[in-house]
DNA sequence: ACCCAGGGTCATA
DNA sequence: TATGACCATGGG
C-alpha cells in the first residue's frame, strides 16, 4: 500500500478548502487557535474566538495583560477554561520573551520547535501546528487520527511515539508546508467523518484498504 | 442518554 | 517508560 494512493483517495471524498488554516491565515490566528483546539471540536473553538475578538483579547499582547480569570470566562466554550487559559498566557510571555510572536517565528525551525516545547501547555503537536501553519515550516503534524487511520491500514512505525510517526510521514512525503498542510487537514477531516473509535465504514473512502473495513462488520 | 473531541500535565508504579 | 486521572464544554 502506497501512502499516495490514501491521501490520493482522502483527497478525492473530502473538500480542504474550508480548513481553517491555510498559508494566509494570521500567525496569531494559529497561536491562539492552536491551544484552544486541544482535545476540543472546531465548534467550540470559534466560540470561544467570537468571545476573544468581542472583548479585544484576540491577541497575545492582550492575553498576556488580562487576568487569567477573565481570560478563562472568555474561552469557556472551548472546554477546559483554566486550563486553557493559563496555556494561551504561557504562549503570550513566551512570545513576549523573545521580543514579540515575529520573532519567535522567524527563529531557526529547531531552535523555535525547542523553544515551543520548553512552554508549559505546549506538546509535540500543538508546537507542529505552530510551526507548520504559523511559520510555515515543513514539519508534518501527528494527531491522533492520524495513527487510527493508518495504523488501521495495517501502515505506521513500528512504535508509537510522535517523533516514529513524524518521521515516518516526513520519510515519505516531500518536505513542502502546503503539502503537510493539506495532508494533516484531509487526516481530521477523514477522522471526524468515518474513522471513530467506532469506525462508520460503510461510508468510508478507504473501506477496500482498510483492515477493520475489510475484515469483520463495524467494531475492531 | 451516550459518545466523542486535532492534547498536555501530573502523579504514580 | 508507561499508564491513568484530570481538565469541561458543546455537537451529533
Amino acid at each position: 500500500m502506497e501512502i499516495r494512493e490514501v491521501f490520493s483517495r482522502l483527497d478525492a471524498a473530502h473538500d480542504f478548502s474550508g480548513w481553517h488554516w491555510q498559508a494566509e491565515t494570521s500567525p496569531e490566528y494559529v497561536c491562539i487557535s492552536a491551544i484552544l483546539v486541544q482535545h476540543t471540536n472546531w465548534a467550540n473553538v470559534e466560540q470561544a474566538i467570537h468571545r476573544l475578538r468581542a472583548a479585544w483579547a484576540f491577541s497575545l499582547a492582550t492575553i498576556a495583560l488580562i487576568g487569567e480569570e477573565t481570560l478563562a470566562e472568555l474561552v469557556r466554550p472551548a472546554g477546559t477554561p483554566l486550563v486553557k487559559a493559563r496555556r494561551l498566557r504561557a504562549l503570550a510571555d513566551a512570545a513576549l520573551e523573545a521580543g514579540g510572536i515575529e520573532r519567535l517565528l522567524a527563529l531557526p525551525t529547531d531552535e523555535l520547535r525547542a523553544r515551543l516545547l520548553a512552554t508549559h501547555g505546549i506538546g509535540p503537536e500543538t508546537a507542529d501546528a505552530i510551526v507548520l501553519n504559523a511559520a510555515n515550516r515543513a514539519v508534518f503534524q501527528v494527531d491522533a487520527y492520524a495513527k487510527r487511520i493508518f495504523r488501521r491500514l495495517g501502515m505506521g512505525p513500528e512504535h508509537d511515539a510522535y517523533d516514529a510517526w513524524q518521521r515516518w510521514f516526513e520519510t515519505q512525503t516531500a518536505p513542502d508546508p502546503e503539502t503537510y498542510r493539506r495532508q494533516h487537514g484531509l487526516i481530521v477531516l477523514h477522522g471526524k467523518a468515518t474513522c471513530r473509535p467506532k469506525p462508520i465504514c460503510a461510508s468510508c473512502c478507504l473501506v477496500e484498504l482498510c483492515e477493520t473495513g475489510r475484515g469483520t462488520a463495524a467494531a475492531g
